[in-house]
DNA sequence: ACCTGAACACCGTTCAAGT
DNA sequence: ACCTGAACACCGTTCAAGT
């Protein structure tokens, strides 16, 4: 009655790693970063917080490392574009960066500064590809890349630190900000 | 011989909030964020982790709040610039501001998410004056003070990930990059 | 007013043991 | 192969006590 964890065992789905991931980005967005423990994580998956290690070997940084690469690794669409559309290619990545990013406002802090490389490089190869395919030359595109990738997460970091607080003063319609300054970026490049 | 505490409490400075933020400020620079701890903390400042708390009385959430203050609050020098010459204060205060985040790269991702916002207005605030002053109208001035931060904050923590990793593939040049990318935003305004 | 010391409820992680 | 349970060395913070 009181639980039965050896009966259920055979039952439930087998511990897997992304299923560990997703489950810890539950925890990070309704809870925040700082109530991710692997305590508490094991509890989530039902399982101690031991058996976690045996598919992270790295304990919790490999953990957060899985956590950066699953919100922040989303490649533009470089292909099927029309072309002479890059603009609004870059457009449509930028406000769907943007939103993941603000959906998942508890990991910004790890993608800002996490040293894993890995979970930014595509994104920022794609950003160049489509760049280049609208015909941007290849110093001006790894610049404009970086700019725009730069501002989106900066833009990100600014307006989270912002969201619930005195709304008495005046609210800033971030929306409307993000998109002006984009076409700024996006301006500036040609 | 081992430790005279008692002693030697009359002759050692008195604790302040501004020593207790500094001391945290070289532990983080020196050692990483995950180091700094109120017992650490403590230590270096040669004094039990729990007086911390009669200066800090919201503990370690204060403690981090100051950092973020303490490195992330520059404004940029509106007054006493020739007449326009106001991109060239921008880009002064955007190299400086850079500096500063890359020489305290462990505080970074506290500037990214700490509900602070006290921390960022004034730097916004000089931002939006210089451009004001520059005859840039008050709607853009707004847009380019928040695009222009947001761009260096997020520039500073891209290069923060990259740092120290496989230089074998190709280093990217940061400075040039930064550059480039900072004239891209400021040519976009006007 | 300012600091200390012991205590409490947590952490991440190791390691031997179970199945 | 996969998971558990106890243990270790830490955390942040409270609270009564010292000076």
């Amino acid at each position: 009655m009181v639980r039965q964890p050896s009966i259920n065992a055979q039952h439930r789905t087998p511990l897997s790693t992304e299923r560990i991931i997703e489950t810890a980005l539950q925890i990070v967005d309704g809870q925040g970063l700082s109530r991710l423990t692997m305590r508490r994580l094991g509890d989530a998956l039902e399982v101690e917080a031991m058996a976690i290690y045996h598919h992270l070997p790295r304990g919790k940084e490999q953990l957060l490392d899985g956590l950066v690469t699953h919100v922040a690794s989303a490649p533009a669409q470089a292909e099927g574009a029309a072309p002479g559309s890059w603009k609004d290619v870059l457009r449509g990545w930028a406000a769907g960066y943007r939103g993941r990013l603000l959906a998942h406002a508890g990991v910004l802090p790890l993608v800002v500064t996490r040293r894993n490389p890995a979970a930014l490089t595509a994104t920022v190869a794609s950003l160049r590809e489509v760049l280049r395919r609208g015909g941007v030359a290849e110093d001006t595109a790894a610049v404009a890349a970086h700019t725009l990738l730069g501002y989106v997460i900066g833009h990100a970091a600014l307006e989270v630190r912002d969201t619930g607080e005195d709304g008495a003063d005046r609210a800033v319609d971030w929306d409307a900000r993000f998109t002006a300054g984009l076409e700024l970026v996006i301006g500036g490049v040609g």
